[in-house]
Formats: C-alpha cells, sequence, structure tokens
DNA sequence: TGTACATCAGTGAACGCGCGTTCACTGATGTAC
DNA sequence: TGTACATCAGTGAACGCGCGTTCACTGATGTAC
C-alpha cells in the first residue's frame, strides 16, 4: 500500500530514532532488525524499503546518536559561566548512567564501532571534534595545557560513565561518578 | 580417543588462554565457538568435553582474564617507588593500546560484560578490588581524598585507552594516552 | 474533473546461512580381575 | 604380567534455531491523458 510521502519519511525518522536508542542500549549485535521494527511498530519486510541493510541503519543510527550528542555540547557551551560545572555534572549524573538509550555514543559504542571499518573514520572525526570544541569553549586551569586537560577530562568521564553502568553495585557505582565529577570540578 | 590426563589439563588450559585473547579482541558475539576450536588447534566436536556451553567459555574466559589482570597489579605494586608512573605508562602505552587481547579486561569488554547479568557481580568485585589495591599501595599526592584520585586516574586511564583503541588517526591516538598520560602524572 | 495506470511502503511467508549444540563413532588410556 | 572391558577426548556429519534478506502480493497515493 501507498502512503503520503510525509507518513514515510516520519517512519523513517522513527526507525533511526528506535534503532539508535536500542543500539545504544544493546549494542549493534544485541539487536535484531525484526526488533526495530516491532519497536517502532511495523512488520520486519518493510524494512528494506528505509534501509538497504541492517548495517546500513547501524551506521545511519550511528550518525545520528554524534549528531545528539553534538546538539548537547553546542548546548552546553551556550552558557558559559557555568558551562564546565553543569557539562560534567549532566554527564556523570544517574540519569545518564541509567539511561544509555538516549545518551553518550562513545560511552555506548565506541569499542564495537572501534571494529567497524565503516564507522571508524566518523567516530574519529566525531571525538576530534568533540575535543576541540571542548578547548575551545570552557574555562581551564592551570594545572598544564588546556588540549591536555580537555582530554583528561573526556576520557575521565566516558571511562567513570562506562565503569558505573556496568557495575552491579549500586554504592560502587554512584561513588564513581561522584569521586570523578569531584576531581574534574576541583581545579 | 582418550589422551593422557596432563595432554587434556593442557589442551584445557590452551582454549582457555586463546578464548580469553580472541573474545577481548573481537568482543564475546564476535567469535566462534568453532573459531576457538579452529585456533586451539581442534574441531568443533570436541568443545562440549571441555566446557558446558559457550556461555561457560566466556565466563571463564572473563575469570583468566580477571585473574591475569589482577597479577599485572601485582607485579606493578611490588616496586613500590616507581610504581605509579610505570603502571600508568604502561597502561597507556602503544604496546597496550595495539594488543588488547592481551590486555586490560575491562577496557576491552566493560560494555558486553555490563550485559551479562552472570558475569556482572564478578566484574564489580573485581573494579572494587582494584581500586582498593591501587589506592592503598600508590603515593597519592594531596587533591582530594586518595580514594577519589585513585577512581579518576582508574577511570582516566580505561577511558583513554578505550578511545585510544577505537580512533582511526594514529596521530589524535598517540595525542590521547600522551596527554592522559601526562595530566595523571603531574602531581 | 474523471478514468486508467504506475508507484511503492507495508505484510507475512519463505529462503539460506551461520552458529551453538548433539550424536554416532573412533581408538588410546586407565582399570578390574 | 596379561587380558577384557570401560572410559572419554576427539572427529566430523547433522540438527535446529534465529537472523538477515527476498519475494509475491496488497491497496492507497500520485500521475498521465
Amino acid at each position: 500500500m501507498r502512503y503520503p510521502p510525509e507518513e514515510t519519511a516520519a517512519k523513517h525518522r522513527r526507525l533511526l530514532d528506535v534503532a539508535s536508542t536500542m543500539i545504544r542500549e544493546r549494542g549493534i549485535d544485541g539487536v535484531s532488525v525484526h526488533e526495530v521494527m516491532k519497536a517502532a511498530g511495523m512488520t520486519h519486510g518493510a524494512f528494506y524499503a528505509h534501509f538497504d541493510s541492517k548495517d546500513d541503519l547501524a551506521s545511519a543510527a550511528i550518525q545520528e546518536a554524534m549528531a545528539q550528542s553534538d546538539a548537547k555540547v553546542t548546548d552546553a557551551l551556550a552558557d558559559s559561566a557555568t558551562a564546565k560545572e553543569t557539562f560534567i555534572a549532566t554527564y556523570l549524573s544517574d540519569a545518564h548512567r541509567d539511561h544509555c538509550g538516549q545518551g553518550c555514543l562513545m560511552a555506548a559504542l565506541v569499542a564495537e564501532i572501534g571494529r567497524r571499518e565503516r564507522d571508524k573514520v566518523a567516530l574519529s572525526r566525531h571525538i576530534r571534534r568533540r575535543i576541540e570544541r571542548i578547548v575551545a569553549g570552557f574555562r581551564w586551569g592551570n594545572r598544564g595545557p588546556k588540549r591536555d586537560q580537555a582530554i583528561l577530562m573526556t576520557a575521565a568521564m566516558v571511562g567513570a560513565l562506562i565503569l558505573a553502568r556496568s557495575i552491579d553495585d549500586r554504592e560502587l557505582s554512584d561513588e564513581i561518578l561522584a569521586a570523578t565529577k569531584r576531581q574534574l570540578l576541583s581545579d
């Protein structure tokens, strides 16, 4: 059956959105085409009217998640006075730990993307750009080069979030987030 | 055909060793039973004489990798004078980035283990123990509580290594390792 | 404006492949007597 | 010490399931005249 173009476009966007969430939650291999279509309220056969392959969907969903992350950085940089504090606190919040489907792409999928030749380049660009924007947009102390500080901050945030997420011990998980926050903000 | 017990035990150890390497390199889902057996020089049918299931092998291989990591921490703590410096430099070295099959379990598999109910508890214990040993074994500056410093250091090391590994840009990858090293050592 | 036809997103059955797992079989090792 | 039998790691064919993908079909929308 044929559908109005807006409806088709809306379904396409919905698929991307659902996929980028599910993939961040369970990994690319952990999500089947069937599940994505079901979550979007369609049957699996229609999938190939929207994407060439599952691999295609994965790449598109990754792009989507990168764009979301970029937008969050833009928001954070807008209010330059409290920018860094808010950015760090939001990133290392309980909410971000507990809802990785909506969260940072790097924290959710670095390892898996690192094994995908197809998306490695885009990920590198994403990370480089993110570091550059953070260096330029935040205020830094005098503990070494700004860029070094920005890299440490990024590495620590990603590492702390990943560790906090994979731990089955609420207390330690909370402590990792809190301690990293305290250290990164103590300049 | 029946084999001498030592031979069987040696093959079992070899399977564990091969699996723990391959799994760290490609993820649990990224390695098939057939591939593990082939890499160990056997055919896939013999697998079930050694392990109950692929899941069992994965858990055993994870335990194995944790034991290796623990041993490395023990080595690092032995020479208390230069302990922290050497530990950080080794962890954030080119060699560790380029050979994740022999390297840190957390950096290679946190995300995937975090989704395995079966191994989450062991991973939590591993991380807690690691932090405690680092707090007690290394010298710390006066930038906040020792434990906070140890957690930041762990998060930054894991995060930096994971980022450096998944980046398709040697220069940026090197810089992430180097900058994190500089920052962690500048007390 | 009305009619005839092409288009194409969506459905659900079906296909093929890879993977985890099972199984009948082999034959050297270990054990019972 | 020698013989007969049980054991069990290993082989490779086979099974079953899930997954990515294809396909014949549907029917409302868009287009040509």
